[in-house]
DNA sequence: CAGTCATACCTATAACCAATAGGTAAAAAT
DNA sequence: ATTTTTACCTATTGGTTATAGGTATGACTG
């Protein structure tokens, strides 16, 4: 009994890590905790999803990354292309668009 | 090409269509239309969508089904059960703090 | 200085579910 | 007569989150 896919996840991954990218560099770990940050909790994305997630969104030209060694420790900086902010502009829109539907349709069960 | 798994729609159709169906029972064909009036027209889900859920929301015991033939036409009722409702509201709450995160995350964007 | 914890990266697989693209049948409208 | 609308259905695809692992090194702790 695995529980994946749960309701109202599907772009929240992609459309956190764009976000904080658009604004600074940052490395996969450290994103990790960004997104606990930021959301103050309310997500807590473990590894396993962010780092195919930051493939994926490298293989698609969002993203570019730098390797780097500091202090003593290899990490992975990502920071969004300008294709990224494209994307991430159209994801906010529609995160906006369809927050609005839902909203709308269950304010309208009162009314 | 095609576009399956769009951001930010999954759990939508189960949320809507627990929704409706709290309110008063709708058959299939009924809750297509419905869905593009509750939400002004941000959702349109196809019938492709809607019955399969409907399928597998009475498989879980969230809803009941009752056939009736009315003007001719035969239709398939649904009704929450409380099952459902609890599932309803689970839903909602759900849908309350992921959409409570994610604004958040946004907001804290230039923080 | 051995062992644990934290850092930092990674992948394979499972599970789920929305979307597409069909298909059937009958009534209503043209 | 033909097309449109009503009303149901299913098979398949595709994308993506979540889980559950694994590797390696540095830092801390007893």
């Amino acid at each position: 009994m695995k529980k994946t896919n749960p309701p109202f996840m599907s772009g929240v991954p992609e459309l956190l890590i764009l976000r904080l990218l658009c604004r600074k560099e940052m490395y996969g770990y450290e994103l990790v905790r960004a997104i606990r940050v930021v959301s103050k909790d309310a997500f807590d994305l473990a590894e396993g999803v962010v780092y195919p997630v930051l493939h994926a969104l490298e293989k698609k030209q969002f993203l570019k990354a730098k390797r780097r060694v500091i202090e003593g420790r290899n990490r992975v900086y990502y920071t969004a292309t300008v294709k990224g902010r494209q994307r991430m502009t159209e994801l906010t829109d529609e995160w906006t668009r369809i927050k609005g539907g839902i909203d709308t349709a269950l304010g309208e069960q009162h009314g």
